[in-house]
DNA sequence: GTGCTTGTTGGCCA
DNA sequence: GTGGCCAACAAGCA
C-alpha cells in the first residue's frame, strides 16, 4: 500500500520510539532488502544508538541515527516500503517474524521493517548531513514550489506517454503510485491514456489542481484509520463490477503504462 | 498449474 | 543523449 500518505502514516508508526537506546539490532544480512548497503555498518551505526528524528517525502522515509537525542546524527537510515513493506513496533519479548528482515531491539519495544515480496529498501548513509539522494528529491506536490509551469514543462517533455505514466513517474510526482494516478485522473476527468502533451490550458489547471487535492485529501482522510471515503474511486476499483461512484457507469480496467488502471468511461472519455 | 499484485530499475530501441 | 516500453525482481493469493 505504500504511496505518499501510507509512507507518512508509516513513519509516525515509529515515531513513539524515537529518542529511545537500540540496544540491539536483528537482520537479515543477506535479504534483498539490504541490496547496496553494508550490513555490518549499518548494525554499529544503529546499536547502542537513537532515532533521533524522522520524515518523509513521496515513497521515502528518513531516519536520523544520533549518540542521543541532543547530538548530532553521526548516520541516516532511509527507508523504501517497495511494493508491501511496513513499518511495526512490537511489544518488548515479542519475536520478529519470518518477513521481518530488520528489527530494532529497545529496553521498551522492538521497532520493525517487515516485507514479504523484498522490494523494499533499507539504506545506510554515514555522516552529519543528510544524504544528497534525501535533499535532491524534487518539490513536494502539496507545497508551493510545486507549481503549475513545473507542471506544464514536465507534460511538454512527456508528449507522447500516456498520463498514467507520467504520474507515475517519481522524479516529477514524489509519492504518487498506481491508486492515487487513477483517483487524479478520475477527478480530473481525463482518460489515462491521454498523452501528457495533448491537454488544454484548462485540463493542465484542473489536473495540476486534482494532483495537490488528492495529495493533500489522501494525508487528511485516510489518516485516522486507514480507510477511504466512498466518494472516492479507490474503494470501488479492484472489485469486478465497480461502478463510478460519480455517475454510476460500470468502470474499465487495462493495462496502461504497464500498470493496471481504473477508470469510468463515461466520466473520462478519450 | 496460471495469472495477478499499491514499485523501481536496467536494457533495448527509435 | 533523450524518451518510451517492457521484463525482471519475490512471494503470496485466488
Amino acid at each position: 500500500m505504500p504511496e505518499l500518505a501510507e509512507v507518512e502514516l508509516s513513519r509516525r508508526i515509529w515515531e513513539p520510539a524515537l529518542g529511545a537506546r537500540i540496544e540491539r539490532v536483528s537482520l537479515h544480512e543477506r535479504c534483498r532488502v539490504f541490496r547496496g548497503t553494508d550490513v555490518a555498518r549499518l548494525r554499529s551505526a544503529l546499536e547502542g544508538s537513537v532515532l533521533k528524528e524522522s520524515a518523509a517525502h513521496g515513497k521515502q522515509m528518513i531516519f536520523a541515527i544520533a549518540a542521543s537525542r541532543r547530538k548530532t546524527p553521526h548516520a541516516w537510515m532511509g527507508i523504501h516500503l517497495g511494493m508491501e513493506g511496513s513499518l511495526h513496533l512490537l511489544e518488548r519479548g515479542a519475536e520478529p517474524g519470518k518477513h521481518d528482515h530488520l528489527a530494532l531491539h529497545g529496553r521498551g519495544q522492538t521497532l520493525i521493517f517487515r516485507d514479504i515480496r523484498h522490494f523494499g529498501r533499507v539504506i545506510l548513509h554515514e555522516g552529519a548531513e543528510a544524504p544528497s539522494w534525501w535533499r535532491d528529491l524534487p518539490p513536494v506536490l502539496t507545497g508551493t514550489l510545486f507549481t503549475r509551469s513545473l507542471l506544464e514543462e514536465f507534460l511538454t517533455r512527456r508528449k507522447r506517454a500516456p498520463l498514467k505514466a507520467v504520474l507515475l513517474m517519481q522524479e516529477r510526482f514524489p509519492g504518487v503510485g498506481n491508486w492515487m494516478a487513477d483517483e487524479i485522473l478520475w477527478r480530473a476527468r481525463l482518460h489515462p491514456r491521454r498523452a501528457a502533451g495533448s491537454l488544454s490550458n484548462a485540463q493542465q489547471q484542473t489536473l495540476w489542481r486534482e494532483v495537490r487535492h488528492v495529495c493533500r485529501d489522501s494525508l487528511r482522510k485516510i489518516a485516522p484509520d486507514w480507510s477511504y471515503p466512498d466518494t472516492w474511486l479507490f474503494p470501488h476499483r479492484w472489485k469486478d463490477g465497480g461502478d463510478c461512484p460519480r455517475c454510476g457507469m460500470g468502470l474499465t480496467r487495462e493495462t496502461v503504462g504497464g500498470r493496471t488502471t481504473c477508470w469510468c468511461p463515461r466520466c473520462q472519455a478519450h
